[in-house]
This record gives C-alpha cells, structure tokens and sequence, in this order.
DNA sequence: GATGAATGAGCTTTCATTCAT
DNA sequence: AATGAATGAAAGCTCATTCAT
C-alpha cells in the first residue's frame, strides 16, 4: 500500500479529471498535477493514457462484482438478489466523492477493441468486459428465475427490464454526480435514489400474494 | 436545399462520425471527407469543430420540440401526453439510420459553459439549453398534472420520475444504435421499445377507475 | 478613370489595411471588405496579393519621381533642390489620409527577388528598384553638386548624408502617421516637419557668404 | 547558463530568422530547425510565437537601458550625454552579428496591445513600453537640459530632435545590416556611423564658446 | 523511483486562390 | 465584370510519450 501509494494517487486524480473533462481532453499534465508527481510517473506506472482510462474502468467493475458477490449471498429469492445489484451499485457510486465521478466515466465509451494495438491493452480490454458481462449475466439470470417462478412479470424480456432499470439507475445516479456541482441542484438525495430503484423494481414483480396489476 | 446541400451534408457526416469516434476524437479531416467535401468548407459554414456539435445538438432538441408541439394537441389525458412524448422521443430517434447516431451523440457531455470564448457560441449553447429546458418542463409539467387528478402516483417526484422515464427510454433507444453494428445484437426491436415504454408509465398509472398497487 | 474605379478602390483599400496590419495580416477578405467589392475581384484585376502590394509601391515611387520632375525645375542650387526633394516627399505623404498610410507600407519589407517566381511580377520589382534608385541617385547627385560647388560639408559621404535626411524625414513622418490615432498624439505638426527638414539640410550647407562651423 | 542554453538557442535563431523574413514570415518550425531542435520546445519556453517577439525586444530594450546606466555616468555635460547614448546604441547593435540583426527585428511594429489576450503578454508588452519610454525619455531629458543650458539650439523641439537623431541612427545602422548581404555593399563603416551620429549632434550644439551658426 | 526537458505526430484553423455561375 | 462557394497547402499549437539525469 505504501509501495503503490502514487499509482493510487494517479488512478484517484485520472477519476476525477477523465470525470470533469472527458478522457480526451484530461491531459497526463492535469492528472499529474492533481496527483502532485511528476508527468513522467505515469508512464512509469500505466503502459499509456488509455492504460489509465482501463485501469480505472476495469478497478470500477471488480469492485461491483466483488460487491455483488458477498451482498447476494445474504439474499435468496430472485427479487431481493435483484434490489440488491442495485443497492450494490448506489452504494459503491455513492461511497464517497471519488466514487461518484466514476459514474461519469463510465459514461466514457470504450475505444474500439480493434484500435488497441499493446496485447497487454487487449487483455485489460477483455477483463473489463468480462467482468461487465458477469454483470450483465448475473441482472439477466436474476429476472428470469424470478419469472419462472411466477413473481417477475413474464411479458418483459429480461434484457429490456435490464436496460430500463440500468437507465434508470444510471440516470438517478448521473442526477447525483450533478449535485456535486452549486449549478445542478436536482431536487432529491441518495436515498430516493435508493426507494426509487427499489419501487421501480416492485413495479415488476409480484412477491406479494398478489397487488394489482402486475 | 440546393443551396444548404454542402452544408447538411456536414452536418450529417459529423453526427455520424461523432456518432462513433465520440466528439473529441472526431476529426475535422474525416467529417469533411465523410461528408465529401474539403475541411476547409467546414470553417466556412462553421465557426469552429465546437460549432458543428452544438450545431446538431440544437437541431435535434429543436426537432424533437417541434415534433412534440404537433402531436401533445392530438391528446388530452396527461397521461396519453406523457406516453406522447417518450412515442415522439423514439420515433425520431428511430426515423432512419441518421436520426438513430444522434442518441449517441447526445450523451456528448456539453462543453462548461465558461470554457466559451466566442459570443455566438455562448448564445448556441443557450438556445440547446433553452429547448432542453422546454423538453423538461414539458414532461414534469404533465407528471404534476396527472399526479393532481389522480392517475400518476403522487409518491413519486417529478424530477425522479423524468429520470427513470428518461433514463430507461436512453439506454433502450442506445440498445438500438449498438444492434446497427453486427456485433451487438440486442434480441429486441423498436416495436419492443414503444411498448416497453408505455408499459413502464402505466407502471405509474391509474388510468382505470381500479386504484391497484399504485 | 470609371473604368478602373473597382481597381482603385481595391488599391485605396489595400494601402490602409496593409498599413493597419502589416502586409502578411491583411487579408483578402477585409481588403475586398474596405473597398465594396467580391473577394474574386482582387485576382481578377491583380496576379495574386503581392501583386496588390507591390502596385501599390510602385504607384508611390512612380508618384514621387513625378512630382520630383516637375518641382526640381523650379529650382537651380543644389541645396534647393535638395530641399525640394524631400518637400516633395512630405507633401506627397501628408496630402491626405490615405497618402499618410503610405508611409507606412513603405515600410514592409520588399520580399526577396529570388523568392518571386512569376515574370511579370519580377518585372514589377524591377520597376519598384529603378524608381526608388532614381530617386536615390537624384539626391545622391545633388549632394556631390553642392560638396563640388562648396555648399555642402564635403566631409561627409553623400550616401550616408542621404541615410540621415532620409531617415528623419521618414521617423517625422510617421510620427504623423501616429497622430492619426488618438494615442499617439505626438506634439508637432506637418509644418514642424518641413520646418525641421529645412534646418537640418541647413545644418549641412553654407549657402550663405559664411557662417560658422560648416 | 546550461540551463537555459536552448531558450538561448531559440531566442538567437528567432531574431536572425524574424530579421530577414519579418515577423509574420518566420515560422515556427523555421526557427525551431535553425535553433536545431524541435518546434514543440519553442512551446515548452514561450507561450506562442509572439512571445517569442516581444521577448526578443524586451531583450534588447533591457540590455540598451542597462548599458545606458552605466555608461551615462562617466559624462556630466548634456552634450557628452547625448551622444553616448547613440554611442551605446551603436555598439550594442554592432557588438557581433546576432545583434546587428536586432536593429531591424526593432522596426517590426508592435501588435496592437488590444489585440493581445493573454494576461501575461499584455504585462510583456507593458514592459517594453516602459523600457521604450525610459529611454525616450532620457533622451529628451539630456536635450531639454543641453537646452536649458544653452548649449543646444532651443528652437528644436526636443522630440522632435530626439526623431531626427532617432531616424538617423537607425537608418545608418540598417545601413550596416544591408552590408551583412553580398548584394548591398555600402560603402561605409561602423566608424563612419559613429562618427557621422557625432557630426549630426554636433551641428545642434555650440559646445564651444563659440555660437556659430546655431 | 522520480523528474521534467525534449520530441514530433497530429490536430484545428486560416486564407490566398480558383472557378462555375 | 463580378460573385462567393469551394479548395487545400501551410501555419501555429497541443500533448502523449521518451529518456537522460
């Protein structure tokens, strides 16, 4: 931890400017400057820039898994599992400031697979999806137990109630990344986000006796 | 239209160039050379590359405004309005293969404000932000209206709402733009969208006399 | 005379804003611009732009060697027509505003004969050096007629006698170039310049029986 | 001195390449080839080209006010004074080659100060109007004294004075710069000069008990 | 490990010039 | 004669990356 302290700080400042900036226009100068080293660490410590943007990204998404994996433990019935991805996902966004500004940047499109030349690039480029598809799996396999078991609503295809509750997710979340700023004040905190994702999901199921019109 | 030709011409290439390399990386050399003419022409019909991005934003809010003033007249209930809209939204969006780039350029974080030397910039970037603005003071307008007689549940804030809807409506269409590239395929269709959208408002409704869960 | 309004309008522009901007920073646009003209029109009465900056020196020597033939035969002494000669140059320059400006282009520099390619334009310089060496000569002449005749101080070289009138005379005037625009206001005035020119040629000359130093 | 020798290297090869192509002709990567390195650390030292040129004449103004402190204070009467002065203009620009090259970077007019966004270089800039007036203003200063005292002609106005032998002197030492080129031979040296600013000086003085012709 | 001077490919932008109308 | 849309060479400048210290 003392060995890696600067790449830390490196990896902590790139969050904050690829957030602010875009990953474009984040020079190595400013992330150097907020991570106060010196412009040549980085590439002491990271292949490239995008090296960084991948890091970052890849780190993101470990710990959403890592996350997932002991939270849905505590958990048996499919809806429960499902609130759960997602009250994973508020809370390691909703951590602290940093981890706010990750939301912003996985806004951040990943560059074309067939762009990245560096072999070791294209193996962190497939960790990433990887870890992201084990995401994706893990939402998809939670909708569809619970529709075979009668308590999600079987009209809906499991990846379209994914991308509805992922937008909406996303979208509460971005509304927080906004609040950071005096100019965006948005009207709600963390937790409407949190009974709002977990209302959204209630309107898809059933686990109750019955209730209306699911 | 004769006379713009060159000029659409530009500006259909960089949304579909920004489309797809994001704005930063997208180069003046290859839009002039999408849209078939020399980069020179972009700086004659254009202020700057800032300029051609703000230009098809400001298009697309003053389209989908424009859209939603013809078609908010067929319908009365807020609710009918409010599926209105996202109908709108999408058919837009999903009108031909240009209209489909555009989803993804809007997620393009907007340039600060303040990063903005030149005066007609700055008024461009307030003219998005107004018919921004008109959009969603349209869509919070009709979620209080519907919560005040009754047929929205009332629970839920405006501005969450508008984000969940917006959120969902976002990711779904941006499903749509990945299944153009072969190795997206999503399993699912614009008809799918439509219907997934309206399913998820009356999510929120009581259109029936029936009060159910909500 | 109207069939060549276009042509002088081009050139009256050009003088001012050559001499606002200096030769590289006047555009075609903003001359075109000055003078009420098509953009297009500039290369359809000149080759190119040097072509611009060059008839418009010429025109100046050609005008001066005019004026020069006509005013030298009023006189006889050498002195007085050494006066005469920068006379000329004054009332040339301070005939009116745009005349003023002229002192100004004079000083860009001429571009380097080699780097010239087109022959009419090599022609054009040629005309531009045999002017000005006309010029150089005539001045050059009357001051050794005045050293031989025992007016001038025959200790000093005509040339570098000429580098001396030449050089005052040209600071004085721009000086009232200067005073053109309101920050510079520099404290003298056109009949200053004559009178100052006169007592400097003075100070070289014993036209009177004796007198001092000379 | 280490340390800055490759500001020093560009600074050198700015003044001889914006001497014989003008300011707006010397292009970067000319100056950088010259300097013999690479055109990105003209960037790294100045903030853009026309840092580059106003560093060039801050320099030089600074070095002539400087060797003027030191010089002026081996003379007492006006007179002396005054021409030590030109004495230290002459042979600053005639010390070696690089610096003879000054005298004509000094006739590229300022930018206009408006023109000039950046804080930094309006300070620069600053900086060398003040450097300029200093020694205006010693100038004028020794003339009105040498006036005062009645040992220069007090029908000169002292600006206009300071012009005449203004314009002179740079005219003489442009002169001496023609004479670097094989195509301008002059037919007179640095002594000549000097002694030519000595005779011209002399001719609006009665340092003698004389009065002469003044 | 850490620094920052130095590099140079690549970008946006300018603008003289052309040419169809 | 006159226009101005269109061209493209060439410029200034940025910034990821390298490397001697």
């Amino acid at each position: 931890m003392k060995k890696d302290s600067k790449r830390e700080l490196i990896l902590d400042a790139a969050i904050k400017v690829i957030a602010e900036k875009g990953f474009q226009y984040a020079t190595t100068v400013e992330i150097a400057k907020r991570a106060g080293v010196a412009k040549g660490l980085i590439h002491f410590y990271f292949e490239n820039k995008l090296d960084v943007l991948l890091s970052v990204i890849l780190l993101f998404w470990q710990e959403i898994n890592s996350a997932n994996r002991k939270r849905l433990t505590q958990y048996t019935s499919p809806v429960d599992r499902l609130k759960a991805v997602f009250v994973t996902f508020q809370e390691l966004l909703l951590r602290d400031e940093r981890s706010l500004y990750w939301g912003k940047v996985l806004n951040e499109g990943l560059p074309q697979l067939h762009s990245i030349k560096s072999d070791s690039l294209q193996k962190k480029m497939q960790a990433i999806k990887r870890e992201n598809k084990k995401l994706t799996n893990t939402i998809d396999t939670l909708i569809k137990e619970g529709q075979e078991q009668g308590v999600i609503n079987a009209a809906v295809k499991p990846q379209v109630l994914r991308l509805i509750l992922g937008g909406a997710s996303q979208m509460l979340t971005y509304g927080m990344y906004l609040d950071l700023f005096p100019k965006g004040k948005i009207g709600f905190n963390a937790d409407d986000v949190r009974e709002s994702m977990d209302m959204l999901i209630d309107k898809f199921t059933t686990t109750l006796s019955v209730k209306g019109e699911i």
